[in-house]
DNA sequence: AAGCTTCCCAACCGCTCTACG
DNA sequence: GCGTAGAGCGGTTGGGAAGCT
């Protein structure tokens, strides 16, 4: 910011692959000046490249304490834990992965684990189909609606990344299992409450009703009433989903955001 | 060995957000 | 309040490497 446009006048700048030379001259540069104004920096440390692409090189190459190499059973552990809980806000999940770039992990995701993830969904639904049939059977009456929303989820067309997930989807507490809620006031191993909304925090969300629901063929723990409303949107624009396709029933001509909650049987009131 | 396909990763592109004048 | 430019982020692409036929 506060910078002057040093780049005016020189539209021809190099791209593809940094050279050894350019490396050197960026990196010298860099560790003694500082990179300041990115848009300056090609021109002090006398490359033919934007600022841009300047920021890049150092971000995700040059900078000192980068990791390179394999990641760990551990990194992809919390790539995982954490791309379930923030999505693809890879600058924010490499900032719990010291030495990743988002870049690397980015990549990463999108060479490896997305594929990983895919496959143990399909497993996942495999071993679920498995169960749905050897208990049809033996299923009494007071199962019945929950079998009705377990088929239900089953079939309806969820288009959000709850499909794209093989990891069990967790109506209106997707990232706050019960343990993490009890253990919300302790720092936890990922820095979990630094991984919620940068806007909302544990303490903002106040939690009224704990519950087990039946969804996509198993039964997860549910919070209701989370009065964050950056914690549980993508769930409640879900719930709407729901709501329309007669998987939850809720008093007519309710808002869901003011309000919800979910009793054992299924069925959300407001 | 040669040609083809797939995979991986570095880099680019376009968009949004923010600070500044 | 508005326009402009820089910073940052996520999606996408291109090219080289590796694997396969």
């Amino acid at each position: 910011m506060g910078c002057q446009p040093l780049e005016k006048g020189k539209p021809k700048h190099k791209k593809g692959l940094w050279s050894p030379e350019e490396d050197n001259k960026l990196r010298n540069y860099i560790l003694k000046h500082g990179h300041g104004c990115w848009s300056s920096v090609p021109i002090k440390a006398g490359l033919q490249r934007n600022g841009k692409s300047c920021r890049l090189r150092w971000i995700n190459y040059l900078r000192p304490g980068l990791k390179r190499g394999k990641f760990s059973k551990q990194e992809e552990e919390t790539i995982l834990t954490l791309h379930h809980m923030l999505g693809n806000k890879w600058s924010q999940i490499s900032q719990h992965l010291p030495g990743r770039t988002d870049n690397e992990i980015k990549n990463y995701w999108h060479s490896y684990l997305k594929k990983k993830v895919a496959k143990a969904k399909e497993m996942d639904f495999h071993n679920q189909m498995k169960y749905a049939s050897s208990s049809s059977d033996t299923m009494d009456s007071s199962n019945s609606l929950q079998k009705l929303a377990t088929q239900g989820t089953q079939n309806f067309n969820f288009t959000n990344e709850a499909c794209q997930s093989s990891l069990p989807k967790l109506l209106f507490a997707e990232w706050l299992s019960l343990d993490q809620v009890n253990s919300a006031n302790t720092v936890d191993s990922f820095g979990l409450r630094n991984g919620l909304d940068q806007n909302s925090t544990l303490e903002e969300a106040s939690i009224h009703d704990m519950s087990e629901v039946p969804f996509g063929g198993g039964y997860h723990r549910c919070l209701a009433n989370i009065s964050a409303p950056e914690m549980f949107n993508s769930e409640l624009k879900y719930a709407n989903e729901m709501v329309e396709n007669g998987f939850i029933h809720c008093v007519p001509g309710v808002d869901l955001s003011s309000n919800f909650s979910m009793s054992n049987d299924g069925i959300m009131y407001i």
